[in-house]
Formats: C-alpha cells, sequence, structure tokens
DNA sequence: CCCATCGCTGAGCAAGCGCTTAGGGAGCGC
DNA sequence: GCGCTCCCTAAGCGCTTGCTCAGCGATGGG
C-alpha cells in the first residue's frame, strides 16, 4: 500500500545532533519501559552512554524531552491519519487504510505509542494543550471519513461521534498490550482491526 | 463529594477498618489523577485527613495499597464477565451483557478503573503476577461466549482469540478518555458499545 | 481513679531526585 | 603554538521521597 514505514531508527532522523537523537531513543525507551516518572534522568543518561550533565546540554528539562517525543508521534499520528483521510477509492477502502496503517504504527512503535498516548498527563499544561490538538486533528480525519461513508450510503453508522470515539480507542489500545515478543505480526493485527472496524460500520445484516 | 457516584463507597464495603477504607479511597483518587509514582504518601495521607505517619499502621507499603486495590478491582470485573458468560439466553445476549455491564463499570468507577487497568506494572513481581491471573479469567470469559455464538452458528468470527483482545481491549480502554463531565452517561456508552461488538460477530452480511 | 491499649502525630532519617556549575580535552582557524 | 568553541564530565546543591519511631490523648475495663 503506502510507502514502507520507516525503521525505529530512521523514524528520529529529523533529531540533531547525534547525541539529542540518543537521549532521545534512551528516553523513549525508558519511557515506555518505566513510566515518565519512574524514570530518572540518571537511567536516561545512563541509556545513552552519558554522565546525567549531559542531558541538559541538549535539552532544558525532563519534561522537554517528553514534549519533543510526544509532539514528533502526534503528528506522525496526524499525517498517517490524514494520508487515509484523503486518499482515493471508496469510504470503505479509506477506512481500512487508516486503521490499517494507524494499527500498523502502534504495534510496531508501541514504545513510541505507548509514550504518546499515555504519558499525555505528565506534560505542562501548554505542552500539554499543543498535543491536545493534534489528537482533535486524528479524530477529525476518521469522522471524515465515517461521515462520507454515510452519506454515500456505505455506511450504516447511527452514532457518528461514538463509533469514531470507539475506533480510535481501539487503534490506540493496540500500544498498551502489543508485545513484540508475541505471536501476531502488527501487519496481522492490522489486517484483523481492519476487518473488525469494517464490521462495525457496513450497513446491512 | 462523591454523592454523584452512590456505589462509589459502597465498593469498598469490605475494607476495613475505616482509616484503612478512607485511606484507600484516597489513593485510588490520587493514583487515577497523577499515576503511582507521582503520587506521594504525604498526599495520599494528606487526602485522608490524616498525617503521612498514619498510612503505615494500615498498610506496611505504598505498594501494597495499589495491591489491594488493584485485586479487589480485578476480583470485581471478573465477576462481572462470567456472571454474563454463565448467563442464561442466546450467545449474542450474553456478549451484549458481557460488553454493556463492563463498560458502565469502567465507566462508573473510571478512577478505580484507571488504576487497575493502567497501574500494573507498577506492582512488585509476585502481585502482579497475581493480578495477571485474574485478567486471564477475564479473557476466558468472553472468549468462551465467542465460541459458544460460532458453534451456534450465531456468529461469524474467523479469529476468535484476536476478537477476543479487541472486544476486551475496546472495553477496557474506555477507562482511559472516558470523563464523567462529558456528555454521554455510562449507560449509553454500554449501549452504543454492545451494539458495535454485536456488529463485529454477527453472522450475515 | 488508674493504667493499658489503640489510633494517631511531629519530627526526622537515609536515599534519591532534577538540575547546576566549574572545568577538562578534542578539534579548528590563524 | 595559541586561543576559541563545542561537548562532555565530576562533583554536588537543595529538596523531596518512602518510611520510622518515640510519644501523646482518648477510651474503656477494673
Amino acid at each position: 500500500m503506502d510507502a514502507a514505514e520507516p525503521t525505529e531508527g530512521a523514524a528520529w532522523d529529523e533529531v540533531t545532533p547525534d547525541a539529542a537523537r540518543r537521549l532521545l531513543i534512551a528516553a523513549v525507551e525508558a519511557f515506555a519501559e518505566q513510566g515518565y516518572h519512574a524514570t530518572t534522568t540518571r537511567d536516561i543518561a545512563g541509556r545513552a552512554g552519558m554522565s546525567p550533565a549531559a542531558l541538559y546540554i541538549h535539552y532544558k528539562t525532563k519534561e522537554e524531552l517528553l514534549h519533543r517525543i510526544s509532539r514528533l508521534g502526534h503528528e506522525k499520528a496526524v499525517r498517517i491519519l490524514q494520508a487515509a483521510a484523503d486518499a482515493e477509492g471508496s469510504a470503505a477502502e479509506r477506512l481500512a487504510r487508516a486503521v490499517r496503517s494507524f494499527v500498523v504504527w502502534h504495534a510496531e512503535h508501541h514504545t513510541t505509542a505507548r509514550v504518546v498516548q499515555y504519558e499525555l498527563d505528565a506534560l505542562g499544561p501548554e505542552h500539554r494543550a499543543e498535543v491536545v490538538d493534534l489528537r482533535r486533528q486524528c479524530d477529525a480525519a476518521v469522522r471524515r471519513i465515517l461521515l462520507d461513508g454515510v452519506r454515500d450510503g456505505e455506511f450504516d453508522v447511527p452514532d457518528v461521534p461514538g463509533t469514531t470515539l470507539a475506533v480510535m480507542s481501539l487503534c490506540i489500545d493496540v500500544a498498551r498490550w502489543f508485545n513484540a515478543a508475541g505471536r501476531r505480526t502488527p501487519d496481522e493485527v492490522g489486517v484483523l482491526y481492519a476487518d473488525l472496524v469494517n464490521r462495525m460500520v457496513r450497513s446491512g445484516a
């Protein structure tokens, strides 16, 4: 389907210089494993092979690290969903693409996704507001597909906002339970979930 | 202050003495708002109107508080799902009841549910193992309903374990996004979700 | 009226936290 | 060689954390 998903390392290409990227990747792993509040700056620096003080050359605070991770992750999510919503094809095809690529991203980058989706409350007020706005754009993209499908008679969806919520919720929760060592590949989960969501909205019964 | 949630107080009836219950309810609120690691023992004791030291008369450690909350919550979840699985009626009726009551519980007690579902990793190894076992019982109850429905030709479910996972995931994530001040009541969400899940598994299209 | 018991508090300890500061060493133009 | 810049470290500051402990006031049996 769409262009190959970048790998874990390549996803942070835009973060420079090298030391800042290494710290950020270390922070993602630590936050995903233990949560933001349980992670110490010493732990992050240690994973990146640096002394505790090195962190503060590249980031003002620990919270700024989380903010950078959260913003980059949400921007990626918005891009994935808007690409699907803007694509050619029937509403069913666009919805399937949206769910599949969104789920694959959550499964493949489940460490990043876990931080992005579950550490939102650890952000400061203005940083959180910025990220909440990006989430609204995610919702809007999915809702647009559903509304198109209802308008064209493709879908039977009595409660569009509620179903949008449920679809997003289903995809996001993948980050919580997905385990790379488990028996399902990200793509298998994506295909399964696209089918389940299609069943939720298809008309006729 | 919690008059809006009539069952909230009654849910912790079994916790005695009174001071221990007040501390536990304070801990649920604090953990749900800020997360386990961001909550201090001083905060919990303060919410219960006590000094920091009072906590350690009733609980050995902060982790024991989380364990008690998590265990009681999971036991309730198991009871809800097994009651639905064991009920009379068609598989569709039992599935609808399971989803509806499970979702209503997550919405009504979303503070408790948030702690129960998202602070699992903060438990010590042996306490976590105990709780993970209870979660397997939850999964098993839902899977049993799906298998019955497939056997009787009521459901069309190509991937029973995967669909079980998705149904549980959908219900659990309610605890993350549900807001008591929002425009949906717990019962409305329960009815909506029961319908969406029914559409996932119904045969014919 | 006394004193043991229970539930609790005030004060504080050792450890660990986020973050700062002074300074070292490699690479560069001149 | 010299000085300048850029990354980085060792040491540590001020503060908060989970948890402890000696002791206090209220209660109730004798």
